[in-house]
RNA sequence: GGGCGUGUAGCUCAGUUGGUUAGAGCAUGCGCUUGAUAAGCGCAGGGUCACUGGUUCAAGUCCAGUCACGCCCA
């Protein structure tokens, strides 16, 4: 028992039992004192940069497991790219706006007996509630070990997000993008209000169901038979839509009254039909398909106007009605698309209050009869005015065949509880088949007035050559373009994107909502709209000082005053507009509010020179000033971006001067130098400039033309090669992380505000992840949760309590993050187990380091013992693959090398071998040391391979790690090394380990004979023909220590084909220390119970002084 | 209903341009060890590659259809 002292046993304080749910926050919490991301930045400050830019989550409720999953991802390919030697800054963003906080918001104010509030209150409440949310969602996502710039994220409800929003969309107005349309939408007449889909509740409801003659023109007693649950939308009907798929019967029937008139139907709905209107008999006098259909007027019931009938195979069914669809575009979706489709007015003959009026899309005597006009829709008692006007006027003309009860499930207003209309309204739309003007070299900036001298010379014919504009091509044409130059990843992503963008009608961009960014548009007197670039970049100014609130509090008068520009010759402003903008606006401005805003997500383009230098300088001229030019230094010759900015030094002072006919602005800090650099002909200084005014102008994009942000940016480091003040920064995002839901939404907002209003698209790469599903692969629901399905509702949270984030994380790691991400109790137990098998092989690993110094002991590669090369080369080769599957985001391979790796490679092979001479030798021994010196090099690595994943347990092992080379993992670069294994060599140990295959099963026979217990219990023989044993043979010592068998002894043996092993007890005796079998047992007389080697070890310890305490 | 995906042991994944008997880890069972010990080692069992049909000398792999699930759209 005492010869345990004189052993190297595994020491260490790094614990097996990971306690993650305590100690993560501890970690969490120094992280944060440290200031490790900072540290991380700073580390990696003039190194190439990655931004993966962040898709915001909206402020709204716990972080869903799903949001969790996305983060975790991103932080994988943020971390990865780190511990690279990237610069890889993360913004986290939110969304702030929409509709669902301000339901809930309205909501709750009704609850407390606010039924009226006005849009600033009801703003402001928003706001605070939109807070809450990003600081409850903020603390869980850092609970996840989620690295990034938490203290600063970019809100869509900052006020200088929604100003660059704003200037963005000044930009789109600018190259004449928006018009104003109309569409339908929920409508409540109580409310006075559009309503959203999420505000509408469907409920039993008793409509008027009506079977109505259309006459067709030109075929007198013969009709379309048509069929509406709505009467009071027939005013309004301005085509009929047939199925063409269908086959129509021309019938002659006779009515209860005798009389005989001939119906067209559909086939399959004729019997249903005939019942409803009491048809005694009838004939089929022809049969039509569509084509017979689309060649037919017929005239308006009870209007002075014809229409036309056209295909509408997506709606038009045979479950109902007659196989004939009335279409008013102005009251019903499919009705409006249909109408987009072939030409028809959203005519819309209904006010605000839910009455019939004329309207100026059609000839007053087109519309309906004068004794309609003013009657309501909104029903009383289950009657409403407009409706029973219009079954008169029908019963009138003979024109209704049939009426009935019908009930069904129908839209009703959140708030009144009464049924919701649809009507058309006007709206705002993006044109996404437009053809862009060039608007560069349009100068509608006006001169400020602190810029008049000098700069804001009357215009003269340009100085340098204007850029060419871009060849027109539509819009929906260059984005599909794009997209083709756009990588996605996987690859049918693309599909996805492309059919949306393809499909996309025009984007409807107004919301008649309080919550959003207000559209900064005017109506004259008239009503007519007011939407200009000028004035919305002037409210953009506003809100970037006031924030949106601005819009809403200050009178029209007010706000009109404070931006009309001065030389404005339109029409004077009577109204503001009561709408914002559609959500998708807000979130999809972010290439502008925050890839061009924020300087440390900017990439610098070229080297930057002196001014001194051979070097190039590009002479970019300002938007709006045809004479003035800043200097923008490009190191070597090389193509420009389309996605940049000019980013000046914002500690610079800068000088404007003039050189020959132009204006200059550059740094004032060697204009003579620059002045020359360029070959300018002298320079008569004229003023000081300050940086805060250069943010107000934009330089022209010398291939583009596209107009160029100045955004300031700090300058450390570079001060040496910057004489201009300004240089090219590339702002383009390397990649977008979403869910492919993102496909439809967030990823072609991006896409198409980006390059409508930046002329480049806001991404390289983009990545998609699939969705979370339940142990049946089925969507997580909440109608399963405590269905027996889940107990708790699937927030982080819950799975963070009870697994601590490391096992989180790895969970998200273990599985292909492509497909759908199954999430289960087993999921994560199985995790778990993995998770403790890795922690316990870096436990190992420490536990042999506790007197290792890597200065003092490292044994160079070429005198490591046989079996450290070997697992060194092994290593080597993993690294490969890890750093492969690593940038390839394929984070599964990553997990399953790993763990594969260390239960395989390093637990059940090296560790298990390498014990007995990391307990046995001397402490100093040079085996001992070569075995640490790779045991050293495997923890390090190790732990930087698992970083991104491991956050927390990976920078805890690294603190166990002799002489790491840094304090904490995540501040490490990790590059896989190459490990010098001949092929010589490899053939010698595939071979060892081949041997060691073929043996075990013996040994383990051996043990089911009971006549070993533990492998040092047996002496083995080896017997094969040399050509296999021979390398083996060499050094029989090596394969007896792979065996971990005390005796071996290999023969030569020409006549055997294969190898065989001969298993027996092993001869002499058990030394009490090391547990061999040996002969030499108490050769040392002083040591009776130990065999030689061990004596000799005993000795040299006490030769160093350690006694047995040792 | 349409579009885009996914489907290989109980779980998570490999499986090259078609080419022997479909692999790995974990989990399970049976042993060993008790000097990594709420650990470690060995051995074993476990698959109609979702299903059906086709192309081919040969199909997990290519083609068509069906089913299930997911996302988007209607």
């Amino acid at each position: 028992m005492e010869y345990k002292n004189t052993l190297n046993l595994p020491r260490t304080d790094f614990p097996m039992k990971a306690d993650l749910v305590t100690r993560e926050p501890e970690r969490l919490a120094r992280w944060r004192n440290e200031r490790l991301y900072e540290a991380i930045q700073t580390s990696r400050a003039q190194r190439p940069a990655f931004v993966l830019h962040d898709g915001p989550p909206f402020a709204n409720g716990d972080v869903h497991i799903g949001t969790a999953l996305n983060k975790i991802v991103k932080d994988f390919v943020i971390r990865h790219k780190t511990l690279a030697g990237y610069r890889a800054p993360y913004v986290p963003g939110w969304d702030c706006h929409g509709l669902p906080i301000e339901f809930k918001v309205s909501q709750e104010l009704r609850k407390a007996g606010q039924t009226a509030a006005d849009p600033a209150t009801i703003r402001n409440a928003c706001d605070a509630y939109a807070r809450k949310y990003i600081e409850l969602q903020r603390t869980q996502f850092q609970r996840l070990g989620v690295l990034g710039e938490w203290a600063k994220p970019y809100l869509t409800l900052d006020k200088g997000y929604e100003a660059e929003e704003l200037r963005l969309f000044a930009d789109i107005v600018a190259k004449g993008f928006v018009y104003r349309g109309r569409k339908p939408v929920y409508w409540s007449i109580p409310c006075r209000t559009a309503l959203a889909e999420a505000e509408v509740e469907y409920r039993d409801h008793i409509s008027q169901s009506v079977y109505v003659k259309f006459p067709i023109v030109g075929q007198p007693g013969c009709f379309i038979l048509i069929w509406t649950t709505t009467p009071w939308t027939l005013p309004a009907n301005l085509a009929v839509a047939f199925n063409s798929s269908f086959s129509y019967l021309r019938i002659r029937a006779t009515g209860a009254d005798g009389g005989a008139e001939d119906y067209l139907i559909a086939a399959t709905l004729l019997d249903s039909v005939a019942a409803k209107c009491g048809w005694r008999n009838w004939v089929t006098v022809a049969t039509l398909v569509g084509a017979d259909l689309a060649d037919l007027i017929y005239q308006h019931p009870f209007c002075q106007r014809t229409g036309n009938l056209h295909a509408g195979d997506e709606f038009v069914d045979s479950a109902t009605g007659t196989g004939f669809v009335h279409i008013a575009p102005g009251h019903g979706l499919e009705d409006y698309h249909l109408g987009n489709r072939v030409g028809l007015p959203v005519y819309s003959p209904v006010d605000d209050e839910g009455c019939f009026i004329h309207t100026k899309d059609l000839p007053v005597e087109q519309q309906m009869p004068a004794e309609m006009l003013g009657k309501s829709i909104l029903e009383k008692h289950g009657k409403s005015e407009a409706n029973e006007a219009v079954l008169h006027e029908l019963r009138v003309r003979r024109a209704l065949l049939h009426q009935e009860n019908y009930h069904h499930s129908y839209p009703h207003c959140w708030r009144s509880k009464t049924p919701v209309i649809f009507r058309g309204m006007d709206q705002w739309f993006i044109r996404v088949d437009h053809v862009p003007q060039a608007v560069a070299d349009v100068p509608d900036l006006q001169p400020r007035s602190h810029f008049e001298e000098g700069v804001g010379q009357p215009p003269a014919p340009a100085s340098s050559p204007v850029p060419e504009p871009p060849p027109a091509m539509p819009f929906r044409q260059l984005a599909l373009q794009t997209i083709g130059e756009v990588g996605w990843v996987p690859d049918w992503g693309v599909n996805r994107i492309r059919a949306a963008v393809e499909s996309r009608p025009d984007w409807c961009i107004s919301r008649q909502r309080a919550w959003g960014v207000p559209i900064p548009a005017f109506y004259d007197p008239e009503g007519n709209p007011i939407l200009d670039a000028r004035i919305i970049r002037a409210v953009a100014d506003l809100v970037a000082q006031h924030g949106s609130n601005v819009w809403f509090e200050r009178t029209v008068t007010e706000l009109w005053r404070a931006v009309r520009p001065a030389d404005w010759m339109g029409p004077e402003a009577a109204t503001k507009s009561a709408d914002t903008l559609d959500v998708w606006i807000d979130s999809g401005s972010s290439s502008r509010a925050v890839l061009q805003s924020r300087p440390e997500l900017l990439k610098p383009v070229g080297r930057r020179v002196k001014a001194g230098e051979d070097a190039g300088f590009v002479k970019l001229r300002l938007e709006g000033f045809p004479n003035t030019f800043i200097l923008v230094p490009l190191g070597s010759a090389q193509e420009l971006p389309a996605s940049l900015v000019v980013a000046f030094d914002e500690g610079a002072f800068f000088s404007l001067f003039r050189s020959g006919g132009d204006s200059f602005i550059a740094s004032a800090l060697d204009v003579a130098g620059l002045v020359q650099a360029c070959g300018l002909p002298g320079y008569e200084l004229i003023r000081s400039v300050h940086g805060e005014e250069l943010e107000h102008y934009r330089a022209l994009h010398p291939d583009t033309g596209q107009p160029l942000r100045l955004v300031a940016a700090p300058a450390e480091g570079v001060a040496e090669a910057r004489e201009s003040g300004f240089w090219f920064a590339d702002w383009q995002a390397d990649m977008y992380l979403e869910g492919s839901d993102q496909h439809r939404g967030w990823f072609q907002s991006s896409l198409l505000l980006s390059l409508a209003g930046n002329g480049a698209p806001p991404f390289k790469t983009v990545l998609t992840h699939g969705f979370m599903v339940d142990a049946d692969r089925e969507k997580i629901s909440k109608s399963k949760q405590g269905q027996g399905g889940y107990e708790k509702p699937q927030t982080a949270e819950r799975y963070i309590k009870e697994y601590g984030a490391d096992v989180l994380r790895l969970w998200v790691a273990s599985q292909d993050f492509r497909n759908d991400i199954v999430v289960s109790e087993e999921r994560l137990k199985k995790v778990g187990e993995a998770y403790r098998m890795l922690r316990n092989t870096l436990r190992y690993q420490l536990s042999n380091l506790y007197d290792f110094d890597p200065r003092e002991h490292s044994v160079a590669d070429a005198d490591l013992t046989g079996l450290d090369r070997w697992i060194l080369s092994e290593f080597a080769r993993l690294e490969a693959e890890v750093h492969q599957a690593y940038e390839a985001a394929d984070f599964h391979v990553v997990y399953q090398r790993l763990t594969q790796f260390a239960s395989v490679e390093l637990s059940a092979v090296y560790h298990d071998i390498v014990k007995d001479r990391l307990y046995t030798d001397p402490a100093d021994s040079r085996r001992r040391r070569s075995t640490q010196t790779a045991l050293y090099r495997l923890v390090t690595r190790l732990c930087q391979m698992l970083s991104p994943m491991l956050v927390f347990t990976a920078d805890e092992a690294w603190e166990f790690i002799p002489g790491r080379p840094c304090s904490s993992v995540h501040l490490s670069v990790w590059q896989p090394e190459p490990f010098e294994f001949g092929d010589a060599e490899r053939a010698l140990w595939r071979g060892l380990f081949a041997l060691r295959e073929a043996a075990l099963p013996e040994l383990e026979a051996a043990r089911q004979a009971k006549l070993i217990g533990k492998s040092l219990d047996a002496s083995v023989t080896v017997r094969g023909p040399s050509s296999t044993v021979a390398g083996a043979r060499a050094d029989s010592r090596v394969l007896q220590e792979l065996l971990n068998v005390s005796h071996l002894e290999i023969e030569a043996d020409e006549s055997q084909k294969g190898v065989t092993f001969k298993v027996g007890k092993a001869a002499g005796q058990k030394c009490e220390r090391c547990w061999h079998w040996e002969r030499d047992v108490g050769t040392d007389p002083a040591q009776p119970t130990i065999c030689g080697r061990c004596a000799e070890a005993v000795r040299g310890r006490a030769r160093c002084g350690l006694g047995s305490e040792g």
